[in-house]
DNA sequence: ATAAGGGTTCCAGTCACTGGAAGCTCAAGA
DNA sequence: TCTTGAGCTTCCAGTGACTGGAACCCTTAT
């Protein structure tokens, strides 16, 4: 298979998939002519790392992952605390934009949003005592 | 005042400081010394600019923010329809996180997370049928 | 023969800093 | 007076995970 091919089947753009050949997560083989040559086990592979990416695991957790994945020895625990420590993450970043969210949409609500040049949003910024 | 000074006064690191003043976002006047002096009025725009990143919005809406807050002419509609497109984003992203959370907290779930190879998290990564 | 549509490499840019090196200035203490 | 240490300066490089673009090669069809 071509990079296109495996391209349109993984979902990846083939910029991508070069890069993780680039950082080490594939290694396809190379056919006479120079071009990248992947097998269904590298198309696997890319597949795994684009679900994986997709629930917004770094490329280092996703390194760790395909690396669990292909050791027969490994135990479940040490998949499970990765992937609960990423939740932890995911669950703190939702906090801060929700927080984020809050004030800003108070601010929104109440700002006249017209011709004048009065404004409560700018005033919060400038740090005026409320 | 120097770069510590206002330093410890907006709570930015000299470094961000430096970098604001490297893209243009203030222009603090300089000492005989070569050092930066800054005015309280830079003081000022400098805890601005903290208090609009730390409500998310990019470099590019702080400046523009500023220079409507700079702007006696503005009309509050403009930074309104700001912070709305910003609001958006937030909550798109929100939604995103949120999204990913559900399918990885039911995946960490479902893990034994003991000593034993099989794990479903791997196996909905791999895009083994459920 | 040529043109289109693949593929290849390499370099630069994104965003908002952050770390580090090398060197200058200033205030205080011995 | 000398020295020490803190604080200031600039400049360069790196972060994460790609993405865009240039310049060039390979294959297939016309």
């Amino acid at each position: 298979m071509n990079i296109g091919d495996v391209a349109d089947r993984s979902g990846l753009p083939p910029k991508t998939i070069r890069y993780y050949e680039d950082i080490g997560l594939v290694r396809p083989a190379r056919s006479g002519n120079g071009y990248r040559a992947f097998s269904e086990n590298d198309l696997h592979k890319l597949a795994f790392l684009g679900r994986a990416r997709a629930l917004g695991f770094s490329i280092e957790d996703c390194r760790r992952l395909l690396g669990l994945y292909e050791d027969s020895g490994r135990e479940s625990a040490q998949v499970k605390a990765v992937a609960e420590e990423h939740l932890a993450e995911i669950d703190a970043k939702i906090a801060q934009l929700q927080a984020m969210r809050d004030t800003l949409a108070h601010l929104v609500r109440t700002c006249h949003g017209d011709a004048r040049p009065d404004c409560p949003i700018l005033s919060d910024l400038a740090g005026d005592p409320a």
